[in-house]
DNA sequence: CTCCAATCGCAACCATTGTAGCGTTAGTGT
DNA sequence: ACACTAACGCTACAATGGTTGCGATTGGAG
């Protein structure tokens, strides 16, 4: 998608016409609602080339999410482990409560369970994240906050884990109570060393 | 579903079968390959009565998954917490390895990330499973091997969580170390006393 | 400026999904 | 045993999703 023989001009307003609409139609009729002829409509670009380009709704969504996955998110830096990590999973949660981002970060987590293109697609947006945000751990391991052995990531894994399990598995609410537990056990679990 | 005014006869055949063949063909070709004409092909039952009864491939989905949720399943009794929760975790991480059972428990996910009345069965389900679950945390609490302050379910989601984060959100393999890790990870939470 | 290939728009089409009307079958109460 | 009616099967059809072939447009190279 990225390596385009004709980068400019029309194929470049197609393209942001297309994914502009993607994300319009996300937010308003979340995934169930998402179709390529909607699509089509809205951006004003006909089914046949969005078909041609895009192939599927799974292929609009994964376009999508390489976009959003460029731009960089807002790692909390508040001098301790404790509140960077709450900050991070604060940060999650409030992204899914979000009216507007809400069914835009769903749509992305119930396309990826059904289309390989998009699970791909989301698996390198959460190497991404993950790495990222590891960095608020790396910090805490140079204060002498956490050992040094510790997994990076890890932590950062088992830190969001139980938000999204409520999210999209058992379904459950999510307080912001619960999202400072699930920061804190990881954090309880780090300085244990078994992460 | 269940006040049915003719329980008995013709119904309940054309229900088992349905029901079977919803298993049968999610173990097949997942949650993406199922559809109604191919449920009503194989049970041999008409397809505008799946659809008169079942609505959709989610009420299908929904049907078949009070139906798992129903028989209970093996809640380890090793004698300590740290094996009865590394042996609920590997139970999780095995369940979704089988080639059987894998495509139909991520088909009941795939379909309660879209349809609701699929996502209030899932959450049913997982509500009966966390209670049953937390059975290994109350035996250890009257062990003495955890603080009584402890909140025995959060104990499993804790536990869990990272196994489906992994499998259904970052998309990630999940090893038996990971499984254990997690495990391990919700136990030393829970012993910090954050749980 | 001119030409050429890549890309797009368009209409027509096929396949699949879901619905409606109606006659038939088979549990269930008497 | 008999009648009554809920539930099912069947055909036909409407709606939606996706494909194909072809002509028109447009960037970009020389």
């Amino acid at each position: 998608m990225e390596s385009n023989k004709r980068p400019g001009g029309r194929s470049a307003r197609v393209r942001d016409a297309v994914r502009e609409a993607t994300l319009a139609e996300l937010a308003e009729h979340g995934y169930r609602g998402l179709t390529v002829e909607n699509v089509a409509e809205r951006s004003g670009v006909h089914k046949t080339t969005v078909y041609r380009r895009w192939g599927s709704v799974a292929g609009l969504i994964s376009d999508a999410l390489e976009l959003a996955g460029e731009e960089p998110w807002p790692i909390p830096d508040t001098g301790s482990i404790e509140g960077d990590l709450r900050g991070i999973v604060q940060l999650v949660r409030s992204g899914f409560d979000d009216p507007e981002l809400g069914p835009v970060s769903s749509a992305f987590v119930a396309a990826a369970v059904q289309d390989p293109d998009a699970a791909r697609a989301l698996h390198e947006f959460f190497m991404a994240r993950h790495e990222q945000s590891a960095e608020v751990v790396r910090r805490a391991v140079a204060r002498g906050e956490l050992p040094d052995v510790v997994d990076v990531r890890e932590v950062i894994r088992v830190a969001v884990a139980p938000v999204y399990y409520r999210l999209f598995v058992a379904h459950e609410p999510v307080t912001e109570r619960d999202a400072d537990r699930a920061a804190d056990a990881a954090l309880a679990a780090a300085r244990a060393g078994v992460l």
